[in-house]
DNA sequence: ACCTGAACACCGTTCAAGT
DNA sequence: ACCTGAACACCGTTCAAGT
């Protein structure tokens, strides 16, 4: 058949993520095709390969925006007090509450792998490591100068964990006994952390 | 063509876990199929829905048995020694080293979803649930009498945590920033968790 | 330059037909 | 009672052919 120059192809690109977008949170990952996003957008198959590598490639870029927006509302909290341990807890809150209004996105966020052989693209863990950033600035004044390093890692432990707790309750697989939510959990792990660094600090 | 007697139902379905859990350590979950383990083992595809629902609930199977060995592994622990942190320590060594150990098999653990309209069956989270007991039991000397829910969310909450840790590390989503392991991480957490609870516990 | 649609090499699952 | 192998309804990806 040839072109049809009906869209731009940034409109098409535009076009292709929203219906992916669209289709993850209804269908879930598993439920996310080429032919399918081809469908919605009234495109044959064949044509998402000229705007994209792969359904990998696609699924990563919807993945990259649901972090974004995350990382969004971090850096916003991040301004609003000096209090580390006000300010982690409202972190928690807000990654919890960005989970639980888009639990499918998240969880294409979580369980999505790159097909057999191929590797993880070099500017995706770059993403992913920017939500460390506004934790690591809101730990900060835990730690005195010349202490960067405890503060990398306290940063990644803490969020590390909170991710742990999230998916676990996302996917179900935390048996939660008599009215434990993911806010409980979330605000033991930060309190008990926090106050395990405080003492170790004061102490040594 | 019809029955062949070759083995008996209990040798086939072993004969179908060990090739499922060969193809898995090799070829990670996409590389599992149910053609492929019944090439393996020597039967036709159907022959497998004899024996299994189907293929998820074969890697289920699997997946029970990466997460008995774990169990049996902290439960040798658990009676090792009444300080808790220590033996918290040493269960979350021991965690880290299976994953190590076995990859593949705990990508598996971690990554499989059930198809799209099925759930997980019943018997699973269960055998999740069991591993918070011995964690249950470590932690347990840090909380007084009547403080059983307070220790049953402090162990989830460690849990899950270090799940968080070790999950991040195994699908290498953590950048880790000069020579960070998945051992100092969780000694990290570990420590500063129970000083945490131990500060709040001699407060309050 | 971009799109189509058929083709390729796969999937999980079902089931009539055989023994 | 159990196994086979073809069939069904899908996949992701490629690519010659068209405009």
């Amino acid at each position: 058949m040839g072109r049809r120059n009906d869209h731009t192809a940034e409109a098409l690109h535009a076009m292709a993520m929203a219906a992916a977008r669209r289709l993850l949170a209804k269908e879930g990952l598993s439920g996310l095709t080429v032919r399918r996003i081809a469908q919605e957008i009234g495109y044959s198959p064949g044509t998402l390969y000229n705007h994209f590598a792969n359904l990998d490639d696609l699924v990563l870029q919807v993945n990259a925006e649901t972090l974004d927006q995350l990382l969004a509302r971090l850096r916003g909290l991040e301004q609003q007090g000096s209090e580390p341990l006000p300010v982690l807890r409202a972190m928690a809150r807000a990654y919890i509450a960005e989970i639980r209004a888009a639990p499918q996105l998240w969880s294409a966020v979580f369980e999505h792998r790159m097909a057999k052989g191929s590797e993880l693209p070099d500017w995706f863990p770059g993403r992913i490591a920017r939500l460390f950033e506004p934790v690591e600035a809101a730990i900060g004044p835990l730690f005195g100068p010349g202490c960067e390093a405890d503060c990398r890692r306290a940063a990644r432990v803490l969020w590390s964990a909170l991710h742990g707790i999230t998916s676990l309750v996302l996917s179900q697989k935390l048996d939660l006994a008599t009215g434990l939510s993911a806010e409980d959990l979330a605000d033991d792990l930060v309190t008990n952390y926090l106050a395990g660094l405080n003492r170790k600090l004061t102490n040594g």
